[in-house]
DNA sequence: GTCTATAGCCCGATAGAC
DNA sequence: GTCTATCGGGCTATAGAC
C-alpha cells in the first residue's frame, strides 16, 4: 500500500485545530487568517492552499456536527409514530450536543457563524428540517421550539449532565 | 437665545439617516463608511468627524430604542407586586417595539448588530436588566421568556396589530 | 466648526515563483 | 506543498483648506 496518504492532510488538521482555539479565544470575527498562520509558524497564503476561503474553515470546523446532526433527522424522519419521532430527534439532538461539546461551546452564539451559515445554506438546511419537523403549524410552538432549540447548547456546554437532560428535554 | 445650536447637528442626523436605510438594505455587516459618504455627497472623513468609529454609529442608530427600554426597564422595577411589574413590563416592551419600528426591522437579527453590542456591553446591560427582572430563577421559563423576547421584534415588525398583541402577550 | 485630501494599517484573496 | 509579492477594499488617523 506504501501509505497512499501518508501525512497529507496533516497541516490541514493542525489549521482546523489552531482556527477552533482561536476562534474559542476571539470570535470568528476575531480571528484572522495572519493568527491562524502565526500560531502554526507558516503564512496567510500557506492556510489559504487548505482552505479556498475563510468561510470554508468555519464550516470545515462545523461539518463533522452538521453530519451528525444530518443522521438525526433523517433517523428522525424515518419513524413513523409522532411520539417515538420526537423522541428520537430529542435525543439525538442531545448526544450531538454532547459530542462536539468543544466545538459548541467556542462557536454557539457567535455572530461570525451566522453570516457564514447564511451565506452557505448547504448545511443551514439541515437546521430547517428539524424545526419543521418539530412543529410544521405556523402558531406559537414553533416559538418556543426555537427557543428550546436555541437554549440547548447553553445547557450542554458547561455541565456534565447527560441522562437526565434527557427526561427533562421532553416536556 | 439666538439659537445657540443652529444647524448645528444636521449632518450628523443626515448620516444617522442615511446609515439606517444602508443598514436594512445591506446590513451593518455590508454597508461602508464611503457607502455612507456617497450617499450625502460627502467624504469617507466627513463622516469620520461626525463619529470616531463605525461602532458608534451603529450604537446612535440604537440609542434612543435603548434609551426608552431602559426607562421601560426602571418603571417595571419600581413596581413592588409581581404580577403589575411583569404587566408594566410586557407592556412597556410592546410600545419599544411599536415606537421604534423602523430600527427594529432593519437592525433585528443583524450580526453586525450583535457584534457592536457585545463590543459595547453598555447598552446591552440594559436587556439583561430586563431579562433578570422576568424571572431571576436559573429554570426553564427564563428560556421561554428569552424566546418570546427574540420573537417579540418579529411580530411588530411587520404587521400592524397594536391592542390586539399586548393581550396575548401575557401568556 | 466642518470638511477634503491623503496616508497607514490590516484584512481577505490571488498569481505565480520555488 | 509552501511561500513571496501584490491587489483591492475596509476602518482609522492626521494635516490642513475653508
Amino acid at each position: 500500500m506504501a501509505r497512499p496518504v501518508g501525512r497529507r492532510g496533516e497541516t490541514r488538521e493542525r489549521v482546523l485545530a489552531a482556527a477552533l482555539e482561536l476562534f474559542s479565544e476571539h470570535g470568528v470575527g476575531g480571528t484572522s487568517l495572519q493568527m491562524i498562520a502565526d500560531r502554526l509558524g507558516l503564512t496567510k497564503a500557506a492556510v489559504y492552499y487548505q482552505f479556498p476561503a475563510k468561510d470554508d474553515i468555519v464550516l470545515a470546523v462545523l461539518q463533522p456536527l452538521f453530519d451528525q446532526l444530518g443522521e438525526v433527522v433523517d433517523a428522525a424522519e424515518a419513524e413513523p409514530d409522532p411520539e417515538r419521532r420526537t423522541e428520537t430527534l430529542l435525543g439525538g439532538l442531545v448526544d450531538v450536543v454532547l459530542d462536539h461539546r468543544p466545538v459548541m461551546a467556542a462557536l454557539q452564539g457567535d455572530p461570525g457563524v451566522s453570516e457564514v451559515m447564511s451565506a452557505h445554506p448547504q448545511v443551514s438546511q439541515v437546521e430547517r428540517l428539524g424545526l419543521l419537523l418539530t412543529g410544521p403549524d405556523p402558531d406559537l410552538s414553533v416559538r418556543v421550539s426555537a427557543g428550546m432549540l436555541a437554549g440547548l447548547p447553553l445547557v450542554g456546554a458547561d455541565p456534565l449532565l447527560q441522562d437526565v437532560d434527557r427526561a427533562d428535554m421532553r416536556r
